[in-house]
Formats: C-alpha cells, structure tokens, sequence
DNA sequence: TAGATTGTTAATCGATTAACAATC
DNA sequence: TAGATTGTTAATCGATTAACAATC
C-alpha cells in the first residue's frame, strides 16, 4: 500500500478529517478556500492535498463535505480493521488503554504488555495486561503490524527488537530514545517533553 | 528570543541530546559522522545543525561530548525555569502530571485544571487540581508562559482562549481540534491517534 | 606530514505558492 | 453569460546533500 503521497501531506489529512467532522451537518458544500482559511493554510495546499486521496470538488461549488470525509477515510483506511498491541503499562500506556480515540481510524488496541508482576493479570482500559514474554504470540495471534511503545527509554530497544522479531511492521514509540529498527519496520516517535520544550523555545 | 535556526533543525536537538548524554561516560569526543550514523542521519545535517547551538568541533578529533551537551541545553533553554499549567485531567493529563520527563528541559508543571467538581481539590502526580476558574489566576501567579491542553475537543477551543487571555504564549494541545487562537501564541498539535494511522497507512 | 574531520559554499531535491486554463 | 472554484503547470522557496577548502 505505498502510495506517492509525501508523508507531509499524510500528515494533514487527519487534520481536515477532524475539521470536516466537525462542521454542521447542514454544510453540504465546502470549498477549499473554505477550509484553508478554517485551518490557517494555503488553498492550493488544500486542493493538492485532497487530490491525493482521489476526491474531487467541483468547480463553482466545492467539494461534497460528506464525500470528501468519505474518500479521506478510505485513504487512510480507517475502513480496515487493525490491531495493535501496547507495550508498558505505565500512567502514559494506561492512558492509552483507557484513549477512545483510535477507533475512528479503525485502530483497535487488542492487548497490552508489561513487565511488571504486579501489572500482570490485571486490565486497564477493557484491555488485559499479560507479561512481556507472550508478546510474540500475541502479536502473531491478532495479526498486529502496530505496536505503541511506551516504556522506559532503557527498556525500550530491547521491546523494540522484540516487536520487530514478532513481525510488528510499524511502531509508535513514546520513548526517548532512537530506536534502531530493520528497514522493514517503520518507527515514529512522539516525545512529549521535547516537543514543550521546542515549544517553549519558540517564545 | 527568536533565533533563525529552522523549526526542523531545532526538533532534531533533543534527539542528538538524548543520543549524546546516553553515551558512555567515558568518551569525550564524538565525531558528526557518529552521531549520523547512530541515528540514521546525513554527517552534514547533524554538523549545520550543531552550528546553530554555536558549539564547534575540531577537526580530526570531533566535538567534545559534555560541551556539545551543554551547548544544547544552553540553546534550548534547559537551564531557564519554566513554568507551564495543564488543563484537562483525564487519564492523559493525570499521566502527563505524573511524568517526570520534563524537567530535564526546565519545564515545572505547577499546577492542574479541570471543570469536574469530583477532581478538584484532588492532588495527581504531587500537583493540585484546581477549578477552570482559577486558571487565569494561576497563569499569572507563576507567570505561565506554557500551557499543555488535554481537554476533549469539544472544551479545547475554549479553554484555549482562556489560555491566550491569561498571558500564556505557547500551548501544546492533544485535543484534535485546530485551534485559533492570536499570532502571539504558538499551538502546537499532538494527535496520537493520527500519528498511529499515519503510521498504519505507510505499511 | 598525512589523514580525518570540521565548516562553508554550491548543487540538488522536494514542498509550497503563484499563475492560469478548464469548467460548472 | 459571468464568476467562482477546481486542478495543473511553472516559479519560488527552503531544506538536504554534495563538494571541497580549512585545519588540527
């Protein structure tokens, strides 16, 4: 599923999915102008970010708002069903857990991991927490090509080469450290201080 | 305190730092080509943006590790106190007020808001939990620049304007809404389902 | 000295914006 | 029709990479 689109522009595509959603349902119409003044961006951005999704606007009236949240959800597949799993169970994981906010793009956290007995056994979020040893036939059972890393940094390498071992294809990790992956696994990274502290930098 | 560095270099400065205080104490030089090769990056990228930071290498031999540290944390403020207010104490929120990562940048979150009369009074993460009408209050007591909104999306837009009217000039928002709020207040998004569909739509 | 590495200037690459023809 | 809006092609802008001189 390797598309052309430059992962900029993926990136922005959940952005005016939310803005469309949110928008009266009354609005049949909408137009790109529309939405790049809604969003602060350039219109022409707008329209060649939607053309990758294969949506067209007609000229003179816009899009069809109800069609272009259709054909961005295709795009990004919300409609597919995909499990992930979660590793460490810690205040972030356990937010995770409990998070609604995946199912809207048809993301489903099956089951989470830790290593901590104590953790062990219990659920969180409506989901069981089993021990990091189960995590490859876990991963294998679900058929789970996702997995969110949130365990510590030193721990985190280690999770990692065991998810890639298990056949994860794409990783999330919440830890502060570079993870060094086959090329075959893609990784992304969200640290939540660092981004304050660029933020913060900014001022 | 605005610098010329690009938004993109100033991102990679916390992962070289995270790369160079994970280091063996032991070595005192490290070399750009290192450091690329270490986290999958071009030798010349990581040199110009070191640049930025106005540390400087020596050739044949390399950068010296602990100033190259300093100079980083120099350049992102580490060393300047700062003050930042959470609002929205959901599960997310009570991991962020309980997550130790940010004071490594200086960043103190003083104090927690959310609108649910059964959470204020309460205490997460050793920070107190106050009513939504005492965070302009708040912001001005510590002089708050900084604000983390972890509200659901129907609340961010609000609370943001609040935020902007309270003096707070950089907001790091989890809800998945745009916000609007003055050019004199930066918003920077995080949207952690989108960046695990993202990440799902590149497999 | 010779060789490794830095720092800078020029070339390339990719993304955004501007211009504009197509069209409803 | 006239005008608004789309979609595309060309121009601009910015970031990365390549080339290379400086230097320890």
């Amino acid at each position: 599923m390797t598309r052309d689109i430059p992962e900029i522009s993926l990136q922005r595509l959940p952005i005016y999915l939310n803005y469309l959603k949110s928008l009266p349902e009354g609005d049949k119409y909408i137009s790109s102008g529309a939405i790049a003044a809604a969003l602060g961006m350039g219109e022409v951005l707008v329209r060649k970010d939607l053309a990758y999704t294969s949506s067209s606007g007609r000229p003179k009236v816009g899009y069809v708002r109800a069609e272009l949240i259709a054909a961005i959800e295709e795009y990004l597949g919300c409609n597919k069903k995909k499990n992930a799993v979660l590793v460490g169970v810690g205040g972030l994981g356990s937010a995770l857990l409990s998070y609604g906010g995946f199912s809207k793009y048809g993301i489903d956290i099956v089951e989470a991991f830790d290593s901590d007995p104590e953790k062990i056994g219990t659920t969180v979020g409506g989901k069981a927490v089993r021990g990091d040893d189960e995590l490859a036939s876990a991963v294998n059972k679900y058929g789970a090509l996702l997995a969110i890393v949130a365990v510590p940094a030193v721990a985190a390498q280690q999770v990692c080469d065991c998810l890639a071992a298990s056949g994860v294809k794409g990783i999330l990790n919440f830890a502060p450290v570079q993870l060094k992956a086959p090329e075959s696994v893609v990784v992304r990274n969200i640290d939540v201080a660092a981004s304050l502290a660029i933020l913060a930098s900014l001022l």
